[in-house]
Formats: structure tokens, C-alpha cells, sequence
DNA sequence: ATTTATATGTGAAATTATTCACAATATATC
DNA sequence: GATATATTGTGAATAATTTCACATATAAAT
């Protein structure tokens, strides 16, 4: 059995969303090939990711649409709520606390932390906490899981404290490339970079781009 | 003289942030080495990405800073402001509008758009205009560029608008997987995904993960 | 000026990821 | 029930990407 690779696990977020609009219309079961187009790949593509989970469905048959949601769901940790934490509750951390999508999606933002006073609420539905209770908060909580929202000269210091909270997986939106270590999860999220990249392609006109 | 895929154009994209941040440090020439830690990847990476685009150093004297940065500043489309604009000003695309990293690094939106007649404020430094405008705007300002933060629901039909209107790229964050066509480039960034990613690999415990 | 040490640039090799293609088999049809 | 048809599951083939490794050049040292 392959080991999945990040790319592999971000198109399995995608499958389970495609999953999720063709049950809404009533889809019983569903093919590779309708996946494939909904998540922008090849139908053998779908298959092969399947197998690495053992996935199978039946031949002409496809796949059990309500079954197969079931198996992802476990993939990706959709059985159960996913408490986080998020540090940095300027712009975008602001943006994220009341991101509905995490709702909807059973990630469920459990505290925010910040060294700025001002932006202190210890009695609202998610308090927003100082930077210095973090250590303690991760571990009583016993939470695995934060999110980075700082400015780039803070991220490394947050990543550091985070990791000797306990957290294993980070998802970084400050503009600067955290290292992922052993004990810990990184994906480096640069919105800037993320439109430089649409600005080259968009410029170089033919977007003859691979993977 | 091979082609650039998107991910060595984020890699460049790393690179220059990583060379701002030596050049602070008054460093006058880097080597690969030195690119290659702060952005995670090896020497080698970093140096046949550069042979990609011709970009070369001196031997055993690596790369002149300001050279370097220059060079990556070309490619990159940082020698002039890019004009953007935005549709969907909700919960992550208010965020945005005033994401001061993108100010900073020669990113400007210049309009925001949404169907929602609350959200409008024509004289605003950025204005808020009904989506009916958006079509006319894009061709009288000549807006290459556009990023979606609407609903799931609600993004096809805003992307079929931006292309008809002439966008040729697209940063999309809603969470429905974008198509890109012959005439214009998308790139999906979808919040749930990306958790759901360090969710399946923190859980995994050993993140032998690839690329 | 000569020597030495060190970093680049790049083909070749290795690795990783994707696509092909088809046997196996289940569903649908008659 | 038999037959035709469509879709899976997967090894093999191909393609893409990364790493290796070293000849080459150049900065620094003596």
C-alpha cells in the first residue's frame, strides 16, 4: 500500500466536496469520471487514490455515494469536531474566527490568542485570550491542532511555543516559510504568493502550466 | 530551456521573500544554500530553478543580492503595481480588501464588488460597486486580475462573468473546485481544505509526507 | 602569481506522480 | 438466463520532478 502524499489528500478534500453537492441532487452512487470532473483530474486519478485507502466500489456499479462519503469523512477526520486554536487576531485572523465554511465543515475554532490587550474578550463564545496562557490553554484543552495569523517576524516564535504546547499541525498565513519538523504538521499558506503565481501564468498568456 | 510549473513559481516566489528579508541584513550576496533553508528546499532546487530563467550567479561567489532580487522582481511582475479587483465582500473578502501584505508587495485592488446592496460605498478609497457594474469596469480599467470570495454557489457564474469581461487570472477562494481554461488561470485556495490536510498528517503522527 | 577551497551550473540518475490500457466483473437489457 | 455494455482496479508505461555528483570557474589565501 502507497503512502498518500499531500497533493493526494488535498484531492480527497475535493472528491468529498463534489460528494457532497451530488448527494445534495439526489446522486445515489457516483463514478470516478464524475468526480474526476468535478475536482479537475482524470478518472484514473480518482481510482488511484481510492485504492491507497482501499476505497472499491463495484464495477459498472461505481460507487455507493452515501458509503464512500462515510469513508472520507473518516479520512478526513470528519467523524468527530476538530478543536483549533488561532493565534493573531488581526485582518485575516479576524476573517477566520467567523469563517463559517470551518463550521459547516466541523473545525471548530476554540480560542484566539494575541499579545495586543485591546483585542482581549474573555467572555465571548470563542475568547480571545493573551499570548501567555496558550501554553497552558493547548495543554489542559489538549489541543493538537493551530492556526498562525501573525506578522511574519512573530510566526516562528508562535510556531515554537505552539510545538512545545503539544501542537501537531500548523496552518501558517504569515508571509514567511515555516519548517515542518517531525513532530509537527506545516502548510504554509502566502496569499501574496498565491496571486504572484496567477499574476506570471495570467502574464505569460498561454496557461501551459503543470501540476 | 524548460518551462516553470506553478509550484517552481512559488518557489521563486519564496525565494524573493527570503532575499528581502537577507537584504535587511545587509547581506550583499547569498547562495543557494542560504535560499534553499528559508525556503525548505535543497541547493539544487533552488539553482535549476534559476537555470530555468537564465538566472545565474558567479562561482564560488554566489548571487548578488540586489541583482538577484531584481531579476526575481521581473519575472514575478513586481515592477509595476497589479490592479485586481474583488468580488464577494463578506467575512474573507473584507479581509482582503485591506490585507495590508498585499499593499506591500505591489498589489492593489482597486474595486470590490458584491450583489448585496448593503455592502456598496462608491466613494470609499477602494469602492464597493454592484456586481452589474463589474463587467464595465474591467473594460474600461483594462483589469486583468480578479479574486473571488463569494459563496460556493455564486462562483462559476463570477468566474464566467470575469472571463467574458477579459480576466485572465483568477485567485478563487471559494470552496468549489475552479476549472481553468486556454484563456484564463485559476488558482483554488479552499480554507477547509488546507485544514483538512494538516488534520490527516498531524493525526498520522510521522509526517513522512511528499511534496 | 600560484594554490586552495568553495559554489555554481547541469547532464545523468533516481525518484515520484500520473496516465494508459485492459482483464475482471457487475449491472442492465433482452 | 444469456448477452451486451460499462466501470472498476491495477500493473505497466510514461511523464514529471527532484536529487546527485562533478567538471568548471572564481574568490580568497598565501
Amino acid at each position: 500500500m502507497n503512502m498518500p502524499n499531500r497533493t493526494c489528500i488535498m484531492r480527497l478534500s475535493r472528491y468529498r466536496n463534489a460528494i457532497i453537492r451530488l448527494k445534495a441532487l439526489n446522486f445515489v452512487r457516483v463514478f470516478s469520471d464524475n468526480l474526476a470532473d468535478a475536482a479537475s483530474v482524470t478518472a484514473a486519478q480518482v481510482r488511484k487514490d481510492f485504492s491507497i485507502f482501499g476505497i472499491t466500489g463495484h464495477r459498472r456499479g461505481g460507487y455507493q455515494t452515501d458509503d464512500l462519503l462515510g469513508q472520507l469523512n473518516k479520512i478526513l477526520g470528519k467523524d468527530r469536531t476538530q478543536d483549533i486554536i488561532l493565534v493573531g487576531i488581526g485582518n485575516i485572523g479576524k476573517a477566520l474566527l467567523h469563517y463559517p465554511g470551518f463550521e459547516k465543515s466541523g473545525i471548530r475554532i476554540v480560542a484566539g490568542f494575541d499579545i495586543d490587550p485591546t483585542k482581549y474578550v474573555a467572555d465571548a463564545n470563542i475568547p480571545i485570550l493573551p499570548l501567555e496562557k496558550m501554553h497552558d490553554y493547548i495543554q489542559t484543552n489538549n489541543i493538537k491542532l493551530g492556526i498562525i495569523a501573525v506578522p511574519d517576524y512573530a510566526a516562528q516564535q508562535v510556531l515554537e511555543m505552539m510545538k512545545s504546547a503539544g501542537i501537531k499541525g500548523v496552518l501558517n498565513f504569515a508571509p514567511i516559510c515555516l519548517r515542518e519538523s517531525a513532530d509537527c504538521v506545516i502548510n504554509n499558506v502566502n496569499l501574496v504568493t498565491e496571486l504572484e503565481n496567477i499574476i506570471y501564468f495570467a502574464k505569460a498568456g498561454d496557461n501551459t502550466r503543470g501540476k
